[in-house]
DNA sequence: GCCGTTTTCGGCCCGACTGTTTTCAGTCG
């Protein structure tokens, strides 16, 4: 079941794609679809909010306080039917279709009563669209094409994928005469969890042979846009790559604009028109003469917005330019804050190199701590036993002093459906650090998993839940538990939650993370290593710890060993509560 | 529908590209 907030935000986003088909005033659409986001990212489950509590929140008024409350109270709202009944649910679904928007959704249903995208298919098959006012042969099979993709593609790109393919089609664009620079921008630089395109901005005073190069590069399958300035291609493995050229001397404003998120530029493009001026990829502007005020680089147009520079990961128009005129910006934990992983393998289970393989690989990186946890006995594919932990134990001891570096035994519990954990509190206290995690039996009910979870929370000798909703990015949904509840009784208990760094994981989630530093719980930033280069996915873990707003004090991997040791020892209250953000 | 250190009414982000058009509408980001 999902948080009152995200069925909300639902909703009030088909509220305003309804709206939208129905020919609906533009304004009152942006309006629905603002709410929709503001509602989805507040911190506060909005179940517990009044309608006073509701008109608080950003770009919710008293007219959508009261649907919103309509909708928790009841399950519907009455405007919401009333649509439902003029637009059938189909129609809505030709939003998908890239290219077609709401104008000519509606077209398509009102002129040739066509309510799926099957139907819109058939159409498109038949030729019925060219005739229509505004469309042609071209725009036809465009929208052939684009169903076809949609349905074949367009699934979202992990992370790590994304970012190991822009940073190939980078170094080959930065080795082009007269490219001054290049990077990626977009959901990849905001280091969302999943990518829907890749966008690259580079900056030169040519364009043309940028763009002709990288329309022709190698792993280009088709060329979707081939413009002066902008161009599209598909690659070969069906991800969409976006390249936009600008002179040198826009870089910071085109940097800023193709970074995002699209909320987060229109709020700053609303301060501008605010200030009397006018901000766009080209740079800021005043609006009465159109002298340029400032461009060069981000930090120069936000402080001519009166802003501190933001960093990319909280651009989501979540809170996060409030707190900048406030100047309340979180000072966010970066990966040097680091000093050690909390959570990895070695092949005793089921990872791939030695403990000191993995130890060497840990010390070179700089880390002053770090944990081996290996899977409990309870995984029993991972044929661990007392005896072998014991005596991985004693070979850390004996690794720990040429290391060079604090080695913690550990041990990754497996949460049973019942809540109950490998080994007795006795065995268990022997260990530096425990981490349990749920394996299996992830599709029971809220209630029970909640009750399962709660219990390896409350365990005296369980410090951290590793990747706690269980998430796989591209095969499987996070489990259902009440999270709220969950990160109450850790803050109170003193266990941390994990952000587990791996691509395929990023669990807990930006807004998760959220939720936990809200409720006064601590994190625990983890790569799960079973490999030495799984190690340098830290960066991930980073990043979404970020989206969370997380700082270095929320983070007990990035404190002194002293105080970390404090921490596992598991005494409550947890330390230095007071003194966080 | 939301919002206000010009405003409780009248604004509401800005530009590129495409395809259809001869000056623009629709879509996208």
């Amino acid at each position: 079941m999902p948080r009152s907030n995200d069925a909300a935000a639902q909703m009030l986003q088909e509220f305003a794609d309804l709206l939208a088909i129905a020919g609906g005033e533009p304004f009152k659409v942006r309006a629905y679809e603002k709410a929709a986001r503001a509602v989805a990212g507040s911190p506060t489950d909005i179940a517990d909010l009044d309608e006073k509590g509701l008109d608080a929140i950003p770009s919710v008024g008293a007219h959508l306080a009261r649907k919103i409350l309509e909708f928790l109270r009841t399950g519907s709202v009455e405007e919401l039917e009333e649509l439902r009944a003029q637009v059938p649910a189909g129609v809505r679904s030709l939003l998908d279709v890239p290219g077609l928007g709401p104008v000519r959704a509606h077209q398509v249903y009102a002129e040739l009563g066509i309510t799926s995208v099957t139907e819109l298919l058939d159409a498109l098959h038949e030729h019925r669209l060219q005739h229509l006012p505004g469309w042609g042969e071209r725009s036809e099979a465009n929208l052939v094409q684009a169903v076809h993709e949609a349905h074949t593609g367009g699934a979202r790109i992990q992370l790590g994928v994304a970012l190991g393919l822009a940073e190939e089609i980078l170094a080959g664009l930065c080795a082009l005469p007269r490219v001054r620079q290049a990077t990626y921008a977009g959901s990849l630089r905001r280091m969302c969890a999943t990518v829907g395109d890749i966008d690259l901005l580079v900056a030169s005073e040519e364009a043309e042979p940028v763009m002709e190069a990288f329309c022709t590069m190698a792993l280009v399958a088709r060329v979707l846009v081939r413009g002066d300035t902008k161009s599209s291609i598909l690659t070969t493995k069906g991800v969409q790559v976006d390249l936009r050229v600008v002179e040198p001397h826009s870089w910071g404003s085109a940097l800023l604009y193709f970074t995002g998120s699209k909320a987060h530029n229109i709020r700053l493009r609303e301060m501008a028109v605010r200030a009397g001026q006018k901000l766009s990829e080209y740079g800021l502007f005043d609006a009465d003469t159109d002298r340029l005020i400032a461009a060069e680089t981000e930090e120069a147009v936000y402080a001519r917005l009166r802003l501190p520079w933001i960093p990319p990961t909280i651009r989501e128009d979540s809170g996060e330019v409030e707190a900048a005129l406030l100047g309340e910006l979180p000072d966010l934990v970066e990966l040097r804050d680091v000093r050690g992983d909390l959570h990895t393998h070695t092949d005793l289970t089921d990872g791939i190199a030695t403990l000191e393989v993995m130890v060497a690989a840990a010390k070179a990186r700089g880390y002053r701590y770090y944990a081996v946890t290996d899977h409990a006995p309870l995984l029993y594919m991972q044929r661990m036993t007392t005896e072998k932990a014991l005596e991985q134990r004693l070979q850390i001891r004996q690794l720990e002093d040429a290391a060079g570096i604090t080695l913690l035994h550990g041990t990754e519990l497996n949460i049973q459906p019942d809540g109950s954990l490998d080994w007795d509190e006795d065995f268990l206290a022997g260990f530096d650090i425990v981490v349990a995690s749920v394996h299996s039996a992830f599709r029971q009910s809220r209630d029970v998993m909640t009750a399962r979870i709660l219990r390896a929370v409350e365990h005296p000798c369980v410090n951290v839940i590793a990747h706690p909703t269980g998430r796989s990015i591209a095969r499987r949904a996070p489990i259902d538990a009440d999270w709220d509840e969950i990160f109450r009784a850790a803050a109170r208990t003193g266990t941390a939650l994990e952000v587990n760094s791996s691509p395929d994981r990023l669990d807990l989630d930006g807004d998760l993370v959220r939720r936990a530093r809200h409720a006064g719980a601590f994190l625990a930033i983890s790569t799960d290593a079973h490999a030495v280069p799984h190690l340098d996915n830290m960066r991930f873990g980073v990043a979404t710890a970020q989206r969370g707003w997380a700082g270095s004090a929320d983070i007990i991997n990035t404190w002194p060993l002293g105080k970390l040791r404090r921490f596992l020892a598991k005494h409550s209250p947890a330390p230095d509560a007071d003194q966080r953000r």
